[in-house]
DNA sequence: ACCTGAACACCGTTCAAGT
DNA sequence: ACCTGAACACCGTTCAAGT
């Protein structure tokens, strides 16, 4: 009877030990839940069932875990086929489809966002998005040295948009963030800021995904002029 | 003699109660001084010689105190003045100069720089470059809505990539950073990120200037065809 | 190999109290 | 009006010890 309830217990809990990718996980997921400033070792640790010094085996530190978690939710981007035959769009579109999933990928995951600030990614999936701008580049005809050049303007572009686009929140709480703000600047005096005012009155929508895109045509369409 | 050295001292230290901005900029040497990472409250208490509760008199919280650090350091940015006559250069030139400045004052800021992700900037100094962009944008013939669209991308642009850039650290720890992850590169597994690996290997430079320039005319550019 | 208890040296913030 | 002492409820991390 007890040697049967053992066996059950190791069936259900199928892995008692946990891998380092089942607590990056377990940490994206609680970024996402309970937000970026909430987030802790101790909580973590705790929502594993295990204690916070644990975690120290697993990872040498905090930062250390933080950049396996940038890299978990930059794993999340699907990018185009890597197809150079018949099917294969124009390359600018193909980069323009590379940044829109990549930002699509950081709005569903702003807090884990948060921490691509100030950290250099080096982990595979950031390698993959480069490794994939580089290639549609050179394919379109671009030298090594220029499409050097572009990845990274390219990738900090997308990056650097959203992070900031991320400081307003997301959803509902966002168009709300926006709307408080479109008021505080129509209140600010016009004398001092008679543009600002001027063009805030002027428009009411929020249009952060028309900018993105704006910029986005800017960006690829350089890389056009200078090809 | 007790009433005279009483004076003295009166004299010397100016003003014994501290204003905001005082405590803004002592907070703002002490972030550049020790780094992102050690600021905290108690530290910069005992930096202005008082205990840490005080400083809550002054300020809500330390996000608060943060917004009005941010704020600061983009008070240091440059503007050309804002002339419409003669000696006014052309409308791109204008804005490029502009984001090579915001790009200097984070660039001589960067731990501070850092409080710039996940916040919104909306202090006198922010609002001063939304104005000057702007006012150049509809100077230059853009209608209310398409000014209010490109302003946020412009700036959006020139904060996203020096935060991204930051990253590297600065000045000889940025070029050493960069030589070691140039080396990683060239030894990951060219199979598997084959265009990256021959990009890198063929390139020797950092180029972290050229390429903020190659983004900035895309933007810029991209401002120009459309307007 | 993986996890814990106990401890160290910190945090941000509140609040009653001082002057 | 401005500042402090004492306290609360936390942190990340280390390290000896357990299994």
């Amino acid at each position: 009877m007890a040697d049967r309830a053992h066996l059950w217990r190791e069936e259900r809990e199928a892995d008692p030990r946990l891998s380092r990718a089942e607590i990056v996980q377990a940490a994206l997921a609680l970024f996402e839940r309970d937000g970026f400033e909430s987030f802790s070792m101790r909580g973590l640790a705790s929502e594993l069932n295990i204690k916070s010094p644990s975690l120290y085996w697993h990872f040498r530190s905090k930062e250390e875990l933080f950049d396996l978690v940038v890299d978990a939710v930059l794993g999340e981007c699907r990018l185009p086929a890597d197809d150079e035959g018949a099917g294969a769009g124009e390359w600018t579109e193909r980069l323009a489809a590379a940044a829109r999933e990549i930002r699509r990928v950081l709005l569903a995951n702003p807090a884990a966002t948060r921490l691509l600030n100030g950290r250099v990614p080096l982990g595979p999936n950031w390698m993959r998005l480069a490794e994939f701008v580089i290639g549609t580049l050179r394919r379109a005809g671009a030298s090594d040295a220029f499409a050097n050049r572009c990845y990274l303007v390219f990738l900090y572009y997308a990056v650097g948009y959203v992070t900031q686009e991320i400081a307003f929140g997301t959803g509902a709480e966002a168009r709300e963030r926006l709307d408080e703000i479109q008021e505080y600047v129509r209140g600010l005096p016009p004398e001092q800021y008679p543009n600002l005012v001027a063009v805030t009155a002027a428009v009411t929508d929020r249009g952060l995904d028309e900018r993105f895109e704006l910029g986005l045509r800017g960006i690829i369409g350089g890389f056009k002029d200078e090809l």
